[in-house]
DNA sequence: CTTCTAATTAGATGAATATCTAAATATAGG
DNA sequence: CCTATATTTAGATATTCATCTAATTAGAAG
C-alpha cells in the first residue's frame, strides 16, 4: 500500500517536473486546445506535444475529446486539486521509506537498525545506540554467567564488530565484567547509569 | 511574477521527482538521521544522499544540525504543508503559458490579433494595442539589458513593424530605453504609466 | 478506393542528472 | 601537529528522458 502510494506520487512529480509540460499545463488551465494548436504555440513539434500530454492523460490530469481527425485536450481542473490535496501529506511521506511504522521512536529506531536479527549498521547518535544495545541486551539471561568467548559469538550473530559492541554494553551497565567472565546487570543499574550519560548530553528526540 | 512562480514550482518537482530523494524523505519524516546512516539504510554512498540531502535544503525542505562532524538531517514537515498548498492551485497553473485568462476580454483580444507567435495585425484602438504590447514585452525578460539590434530583431519574430512596436512599448513605459539600449520595466511603473494614458482617452471596449 | 490532414508510434540523438570514485575539508582527540 | 572520522566537493560515467524525423494509423471528403 505505502509503496503504491509511493510510485503513484513519484509518478505525479516525474510528470509535472518538466518545464514544457507545465507550461502545457497553463494553456490547458484556460481552454481547450488541439495538439498541432500547443504545438505552434510552444514552438514544439506534434510528435513532442502529443507525447507530453499522453503523460498528463495517463494521470488522469488532462482529458481529450474527439473531433475528426482533431484530438481537443483540457485540463481537469478538479483532478489537480485532488492530487494535490491527496498525496502529499506528512503522514503519507512518511510511510515512503517501507520502514513505515506508526509506533513509538525506539520501534522506529530499531527498524531503521535492526532487520531481523541482525543488526544493519551502529548509529552515530548515542542514544540512538541505546536502543540497540537494550535490544541487544535482552539477547542474554540475566542471573547467568558468559565467558568473554561466548559472550563475543552471540553478539557476533548480530553484528560483527563484537568487541564495540561488548565494550559499550558495559560501559552503559547493561552488563558487568570481571576476570573476563559477564553478567547482566539490573534494570534499575542499567537506567541509573544511562541518565548519567545522557545528562551531560542532550541530543535530538 | 508568473514566471518565477513557475521556476520555483518546477524546482519543487524536480527535486521531488525522484525515488531515491522520495524514500529519503520517508527516513527523514520519522526522525533525524545522519548521512552515513541514511546512506546505508539506502544503500548509497555518502556522496550521493549528501548530494540529494542538498538539493532538500536548498529547497527549504529539510534542515541540518551539526555536532562534531556529524550532520544530523531532518524533515520541515511545516515546509511541506507550505509548499504543497501554496504552489498548486488552478490559478497559479492559468498563468504558467503567460497566455494567462480563461475567457476575458484580454484574452479575447489576443487571441483575435495574434496567432501563435505572431501579431497578425496592429489594432485600431489604443486600448487593444496594449493588450498586444503587454504580450509583446514578455518576450522580454526583467533585469536584462537588450541593445537595440537584438530589441528589434525579437520584436520582428512577432511583426515586421518593429519600428512602431518599439516606440510604443517605450511610450507606455513597458520599456525604457537609454543610448539604444533597452530593458523592461517594473510592473507597477507600467501600470501607473497605463492608467495616465488611458484617463484622457476613452475609448472602446 | 484514393487522397488529404491530424495524430500517434517508432526509433534515433542529445541533454540532464543520479551515482560512483577520488580528493578536499572540517572536526575531535592524542 | 598528526591521525582518524564524517561530510562535502570535483570529476567521470551511465541512465533516463525530451525532442526530433520518419513512418504509421485514423478520419473525412472527393
Amino acid at each position: 500500500m505505502e509503496q503504491a502510494d509511493m510510485h503513484r506520487l513519484l509518478n505525479f512529480f516525474k510528470v509535472l517536473a518538466h518545464e514544457s509540460r507545465l507550461r502545457l499545463l497553463g494553456f490547458l488551465a484556460e481552454q481547450e486546445y488541439s495538439v498541432s494548436e500547443l504545438a505552434k504555440l510552444m514552438n514544439l513539434k506534434d510528435p513532442t506535444v502529443s507525447h507530453h500530454l499522453g503523460k498528463f492523460v495517463e494521470l488522469g490530469l488532462v482529458t481529450m475529446r474527439q473531433d475528426g481527425t482533431t484530438h481537443y485536450y483540457r485540463l481537469d481542473a478538479t483532478a489537480l486539486q485532488r492530487l494535490n490535496k491527496e498525496l502529499l501529506t506528512p503522514e503519507k511521506v512518511a510511510t515512503f521509506s517501507n520502514e513505515s511504522g506508526s509506533d513509538d521512536w525506539e520501534s522506529r529506531v530499531r527498524r531503521a537498525f535492526i532487520d531481523g536479527e541482525t543488526i544493519k549498521q551502529l548509529p552515530q547518535s548515542f542514544k540512538k545506540e541505546l536502543v540497540i544495545l537494550k535490544w541487544l541486551a535482552e539477547k542474554f539471561e540475566r542471573d547467568r554467567r558468559y565467558p568473554e568467548k561466548e559472550l563475543n559469538e552471540i553478539i557476533k550473530q548480530h553484528h560483527p564488530d563484537y568487541a564495540t559492541l561488548r565494550r559499550d554494553m558495559v560501559d552503559c551497565k547493561f552488563m558487568a565484567r570481571e576476570n573476563s567472565v559477564y553478567w547482566r546487570l539490573p534494570q534499575e543499574v542499567t537506567d541509573h547509569q544511562i541518565e548519567v550519560l545522557l545528562s551531560g548530553n542532550f541530543q535530538d528526540g
